[in-house]
DNA sequence: GCAAATTAATGATTTATTCAAG
DNA sequence: CTTGAATAAATCATTAATTTGC
């Protein structure tokens, strides 16, 4: 709890920070552009998940810049990490129907799972739901069949499979298909 | 019988992928965010290697989101698998001989921080970084035998960390620089 | 022009997963 | 079955941009 940020100067507001200048604003590390530019260009080489010994050598180097630790680095390439497929998810996505669960769950009896109730609940919206279609059905016939199958047969009929793929109907606006995907397994 | 794959539509290539975009591009499947969030949270949610019959069942679903084919999800499911895995193994890597150092450390400025492993870049479901690359080898400090420090550590030392508000003096490699922050595989 | 108020970015923490070891 | 290692996702929190009224 001993909080530095209790004596950390609050210094210049405004008119930015000098970059190797005197400003020591403690709450939180502010970058200076060449700061940023260096991580930004580290990141779009590749770099992605940089090794302690790797953070340290970009510290160290960047601390020319202005003020910056170890741990900066680290929660940079963190940050924009994840920041960056963030963005990229949320392009690749057309409609996100993506509603907050809020109430009744249908009444599903397997919503005992966390992550089914949901799945469910992001899938089916609020707006309609139509008709439920099992992906795992509870009496479903012997798993142990299903098992032995493996998929080795697809690479076989990788092709044939292709034929029930309707492409060109998910464009427009569908009923939102329900997914019930209780595992029959569970 | 009928191959779809043989007549696929080029269609617009770039402009992200839609997801309910109009794009049919044919070259390889390229899942919709709800397609990902779907096959994730049955990964998740325990299932690894669906049946023959699971895999009809989860493919026609998410045949709403876009164009999909069993195959794809065998193979997702396949890759994802196999991923999780790699990435572990190479995260645990160096796990070998794993000494719980989180002690108070930080008392070398250098080497507080420890354990490690050598990731340095993790390939993620949709992107894909292979190059390896040297951060600065102008000073080779090999003197780590790249052990990479688990940044929990970083928590921890968080608040000693932050107790020094020096910049500049915070790494000893204080003999600036001379910015020579040209990054070798630039 | 300028600050207070509001909004957008982004740094820092916490939480929930994963696979694998014991 | 439990625990360790190590994230990545989700969230919290603070800073910078910007808007707005004067």
């Amino acid at each position: 709890m001993d909080d530095i940020s209790s004596f950390c100067m609050k210094a210049a507001r405004g008119g930015g920070n000098g970059g190797g200048g005197g400003g020591t604003k403690c709450g939180r590390w502010n970058p200076t552009a060449e700061q940023v530019k260096v991580l930004t260009d580290l990141f779009r080489s590749g770099l992605r998940t940089p090794s302690t010994d790797q953070i340290q050598r970009i510290s160290s180097q960047l601390s020319y810049y202005g003020k910056i630790e170890s741990k900066n680095v680290f929660y940079w390439f963190q940050n924009h990490k994840a920041r960056e497929r963030q963005k990229r998810r949320r392009v690749s996505t057309a409609k996100e129907n993506h509603h907050p669960l809020q109430h009744n769950n249908l009444n599903n009896n397997s919503s005992s799972l966390t992550h089914f109730a949901e799945i469910n609940e992001v899938i089916q919206s609020e707006e309609r739901v139509i008709e439920t279609l099992q992906l795992f059905p509870l009496n479903s016939f012997s798993e142990t069949n299903s098992e032995k199958l493996r998929y080795l047969e697809y690479k076989e009929n990788a092709s044939s499979f292709s034929t029930y793929n309707n492409f060109g109907a998910y464009d427009d606006q569908m009923d939102h298909p329900t997914l019930d995907l209780r595992l029959s397994f569970l």
